[in-house]
Formats: C-alpha cells, sequence, structure tokens
DNA sequence: CGATGACTTGACGGAATTCAATTAGAGTGG
DNA sequence: CCACTCTAATTGAATTCCGTCAAGTCATCG
C-alpha cells in the first residue's frame, strides 16, 4: 500500500480552484492565514483516502483529480452518495468521525487543514463559514436531485442523467453553443457508473449499448463519449429540460 | 383552498423547539432581534405550503405537524426527498424560487421569517449562520443515507428502514429502555410511504402485510404499529446495528 | 345507506438482477 | 513481436422482484 506523497505546494493566489472552493470568498488576510495552516497531499487512482468510521484529522478541497463518496452495507453492497470534483469539500467541522468511505478514483491533489486549526479559524472567519454553508445547501439540493434519479427513474434514464451531468460539466468548462455536440471522457468504470446509479455493471453496460444503438451517443473504446444531440440525451433523462444539476 | 391563518403567537422562551432549531445557540439579545421579524402560520393537513418554483419570500422553522418535501417529474411520479418534523428549517437564504414542492401532512405550525430581514441578521449573527450550517450538514448525512436506502435496498429493507426511523424518533421522545417494545403511529399513509421509498402503495401494502406476517411488527388499524424486538427490525433493515440517523 | 378515501390482495407482465460465458484492451516478459 | 495474464466490459439466458391492472375490503362521513 503506497503512502500519499506530500511534495507538492501552491501559492493561494495561483490556485485552480481559487475563486469556487471554500476559499472563493477570502480576502487577503485570510488567504494568508490558510496558507499558514494548508499542506497538500496527493494519492494514486485506486487508493482510499478516508476509511468510514475512521477519526478524521484533517479537512480539505479537491484541487486536481476525482474521488468518491461511497457507502457500504455489511453484505457488500455499495452505494455511492458523492461525486467529489475540483473544489469540492471534504470532512465535516465538528465531527470527529469520517461517515463514508472517500476513494481516489484517478490521481488526486487534496489541500488540506488540520481540522483544529481550520475550525478555530472558520470561527473567526465568517467568509469562511458563510462559502461553507453556501457549498453545502449546493451539495444538499444535489443529492436531493439524485434520491429522484435513485428512487424514480429506470435504468435507461438513470444512464442518461449520469451522461447529462458529465456532459454539462465538461461543457461548462470548454467553449462551444449549446447546441454543439459535447464530446468528453467519462471517469468512471461502468461499475462506478453502477454504485453511483443503484443498478448493477452488466445493466450499465447493456444501456450504454442501447443508447448507443439508438444513436444518443457516440463510444469510441469505453471511455470516449460523443453526444450529438444534447437536447435528446436530456430528453432520455426525462428532466424538464433546464434542470439544476450536480456541482 | 383555505388560507394559511395567521392568529397564534408565542414568546420564543417558551418555544417548543427552542433548543433545537435554527435559533438554538441564540442568546437573550439575538433571540429579542428575531422575536421583532418572526410571525406564525399554520396550515391544515392535505395544503400545499410553497410550490416548487414559486418565489420564496420566507423561511421559517417546522414548530409542529409533520411536511413533506417532494419533487415530481412532468409525467408524474414523484419522489419524497426530505420529511420536515418540528424544529427543521424550510427554506435557502441566498436563493429566491423554491426547488420542491412542501406538503404539510398533518396540521402544520410553522415559525416564519422574511427572508430579507433573516438573511441580513443572519450576516449579523455568526450563532445563526453556524446552527444552519450543522442542521444543514445533518440534513446532507440524512439525504445520503437515503441515498443508500433508494438505491441498494429491498422493498422489505426499504420499509424496516422507514419503520426504523420512526420508531427511534417516537423512542427518542418517551421513556422505555432500549429493549422495550415500541409503540407509534405511522405519521404518513402508505402512499406517502411509497413516494418517501420509491415504491408503488402497492408494494409498500404487501411487505408491511408480510412484515405483520412474521412478527416483525404487530398492526391495529392502519397506522398504528408495535414493534416488540428493535433489534429484529434493524436487522430486517439490514443497517449495522447502530445507524446513525434522519434529523 | 350509499359514497368516498385508504388500504389490501390477487394475477400477470416486464424490467432489472443473477449467473455464466465471451470479448476487448492494456501491460508484461520471453 | 507474439504469447500470456489481468482487468474492464459486453452479451446471453434464466430468474426474481416489483410494478401494473383490477377487484374487493374496511372505516368514516354526510
Amino acid at each position: 500500500m503506497n503512502a500519499p506523497s506530500f511534495n507538492v505546494h501552491i501559492k493561494c493566489g495561483d490556485c485552480p480552484i481559487r475563486h469556487r472552493a471554500v476559499c472563493a470568498r477570502c480576502d487577503t488576510d485570510e488567504l494568508e492565514a490558510l496558507e499558514e495552516i494548508k499542506y497538500y497531499r496527493t494519492y494514486e487512482a485506486g487508493q482510499t483516502v478516508i476509511w468510514s468510521g475512521d477519526k478524521m484529522n484533517f479537512v480539505g478541497s479537491v484541487v486536481s483529480g476525482i474521488a468518491t463518496l461511497t457507502q457500504t452495507m455489511e453484505d457488500g453492497r455499495t452505494q455511492m452518495v458523492g461525486l467529489l470534483l475540483p473544489s469540492d469539500f471534504v470532512g465535516r467541522p465538528g465531527r470527529d468521525g469520517a461517515a463514508y468511505d472517500v476513494v481516489a478514483k484517478t490521481d488526486l491533489t487534496m489541500c488540506c487543514f488540520r481540522k483544529k486549526p481550520f475550525e478555530d479559524l472558520m470561527g473567526r472567519t465568517p467568509h469562511i463559514a458563510h462559502r461553507l454553508l453556501e457549498m453545502t445547501l449546493d451539495e444538499l439540493d444535489a443529492a436531493r436531485e439524485w434520491m429522484l434519479v435513485l428512487g424514480r427513474k429506470t435504468a435507461r434514464e438513470k444512464i442518461a442523467s449520469l451522461l447529462a451531468i458529465v456532459a454539462r460539466r465538461d461543457a461548462s468548462l470548454s467553449p462551444g453553443g449549446p447546441t454543439d455536440r459535447i464530446v468528453f471522457d467519462l471517469p468512471l468504470t461502468r461499475e462506478a457508473m453502477a454504485d453511483y446509479l443503484g443498478l448493477t455493471l452488466e445493466t450499465v453496460s447493456r444501456q450504454m449499448s442501447a443508447l448507443k444503438k439508438d444513436g444518443v451517443i457516440q463510444l469510441e473504446g469505453k471511455r470516449h463519449v460523443t453526444v450529438p444531440d444534447m437536447s435528446i440525451l436530456m430528453d432520455e433523462a426525462g428532466d424538464d429540460s433546464d434542470g439544476g444539476y450536480l456541482v
């Protein structure tokens, strides 16, 4: 088991998630205080960042890479309950134990703060507390959106919903009008998709094939997806065309 | 359609949810400021408190009664995404539109604040902001617990999980050791249970009958439930025996 | 007493899981 | 470069659980 490494360091001013993370509203002084107590960690794809039930002695933000939040039942059934993308916050101020497993799905860089100093700083810095509240409310909305997906959508709609989320996120990062074709790489294996969607990986595979056959998506290799017409995909997802979405 | 009524008034000091709601950490001065801007509303069972998409001009706490938070797809499929019990907070500071329908399931009393004054007060009152963050984090945990239920549990486990939650809540309010039999009234119709669990009402009914036949629960009438042995119910729910739970 | 709403029960069909076999692709080493 | 291995993914066949449709019960209320 390979340990996380600590060799990186970035100035907050140069940080790629500066304007989206928990520090987004901080002024120069506040950033300096954060700079004092922060440190970086990197994890390799597949490494577990935090085990459910373990004591958490740090909180932090995802700087780059993707991680998942999952719950597991005794008999091994697992459900992903969150997808952590750059700028997302990990950990809960005011609680010691971790409630979920956090697993790096790609190589991952985290900006960490020891919990106690961070909590103290948060007490003195309303900008941080306020931004964290805002982010937590967004996550709660995302979780509730996902409850509709898990509870009421068919397998085909679930797959389309997931693809739509990933497609949207990528579209927001790259240029091109809303009617343009969207191309992206799935950051998740079929198994991880299944864990997110409350399906088996076989069902995921079958529905991916079906969406491909029906021309809703095109596939090159297993992971490279092209969406020729986003509105058709949204239709398949069963959403009213706008949809307030994850992250 | 009968309008909500406004005729109640309670002093914050005498309020039954004083120590659990968003005002829980407020000192006397802060309570006075809240007292200034608050007002009560009551709704009858069945009334819709807020329509999804409507402009929200107030936020507030449930004082007594039960309400639900639901999402609906165009074709009518609905999923409950939250159960609002006394002390729970409704509304989102910093956002205008409501994201979900809020429906009173019993007669309901709410302690309301007009949104703008509340937001201003929150900016000046870290105790309120901090408590709201804490409550939102709890709700996020509850939503994620529920994602496991929706995504991975069988119909029987879902029913058992819901009964366990209601039983626990009632047990925490009334005396009796943890091994004692627990007796309570279901606050939800079969249909509301189905909406919560991502099932049909027929399946709910069948599984209730099955749990009754197997002696996991006893039923008098449709709603009055006795749990002879809580650990058996927990077993049926598929949880590891402790479980961090809703509310 | 009929009407209404909440709930139960049965029969059937279909969607998703389970079990199992096969294929594709990436990486290793002779 | 070509076997060989390992993991990820696809595909098929059988099974099962849950949803759909339909009928019927029970309690409450005007």
